[in-house]
DNA sequence: GTCTATATGACGATAGAC
DNA sequence: GTCTATCGTCATATAGAC
């Protein structure tokens, strides 16, 4: 057996960190020092399996893709529908793509082309989704609910900062929806 | 006369290349280095303005402050009401408080304690605007769907990009604002 | 595969001339 | 007030030992 192509699993510890420092500290504090340190590795140990910085930011990218492709079909299949799932799940609860995600958003922010590029594909899957239950136009408005979310969160500083705040609000979102959806 | 202070130009000059270098090109190039090239002044002569860089941040801040302000108040009186008022000023449109807001932005997302503070004083007495006209829940769907905008527009880089269909988003975020307000 | 040591360059900040 | 020169620090990346 063993066939398949089996993932190093130092490399995801690396990356792990990558993720875990863009989220806690920031991109300017996610250096290589910094996350070979976290990853319990050496600079040179982080190298050998990242050639350079750019390789470690593809890698996180890959990473966001395939994780969003889950969130897209889960989101198709809910049964709560797709607005609701979509508010719900713009809650920055920690999960897997919630962390690639807004790890990934700290890059984008510093002008990282094609990180940008990579969000703006994965918005517009979002949006075709919603919009198939809602039309497009109500679709946009619920996105952008969703958007506001994570926006504050990540102002905020992370899931945790006024989460019992953050739940109320998730749950007048919820009922603004209802309303649309009329 | 003459007895009214007097703002130095050579200051407020460093100031907006700051605030440019922050939007165009992220926090990080944003350099002491870069400000003063673009201000057309040497190193030396930035830091004769501003001892270190904290004290152009925080300058930077009182300018959010002061615009900030002055933005409650038409918000406060503006006749479409604080809702629609609100939605359309979220669209980047590159005025004066847009782009404080979105320079400031690039430091709350790097993890800048104070620019956050700052930030949710502001974003709370939006809040309580706009509770006023739609009462508290609503207000917050209201809320988000600005705050998205911004995300969007920042994400994908300024107010140039994208702008035709983000117009038309506007116009999606106030029909949606309509419904919420009966 | 993982390490240490080091080259190279940028950034923030200081000192002091004009 | 504005400049040039320079220092200390830290970041990315390379070279090569184990």
């Amino acid at each position: 057996m063993d066939t398949m192509p089996r993932k190093p699993i130092a490399r995801d510890a690396v990356l792990d960190a990558f993720e875990a420092l863009l989220i806690e500290v920031g991109e300017r504090a996610a250096t290589l020092d910094a996350v070979a340190k976290r990853a319990g590795v050496s600079k040179g140990g982080l190298l050998y399996h990242f050639p350079n910085k750019e390789a470690m930011i593809s890698a996180l990218l890959e990473r966001m893709d395939a994780l969003a492709a889950l969130d897209i079909e889960a989101m198709k299949a809910a049964p709560e529908g797709a607005s609701a799932f979509f508010i719900k799940s713009s809650l920055w609860a920690d999960t897997p793509m919630d962390r690639v995600f807004v790890a990934a958003t700290r890059l984008a922010e510093v002008a990282h082309e094609e990180t940008r590029r990579r969000f703006a594909g994965i918005q517009q899957q979002w949006l075709d989704v919603l919009a198939e239950e809602v039309g497009p136009e109500m679709a946009r408005a619920v996105r952008y609910m969703g958007d506001g979310l994570y926006f504050n969160a990540m102002l905020e500083g992370g899931p945790g900062a006024n989460a019992s705040e953050r739940n109320a609000d998730v749950g007048a979102l919820l009922a603004a929806v209802e309303r649309l959806r009329d």
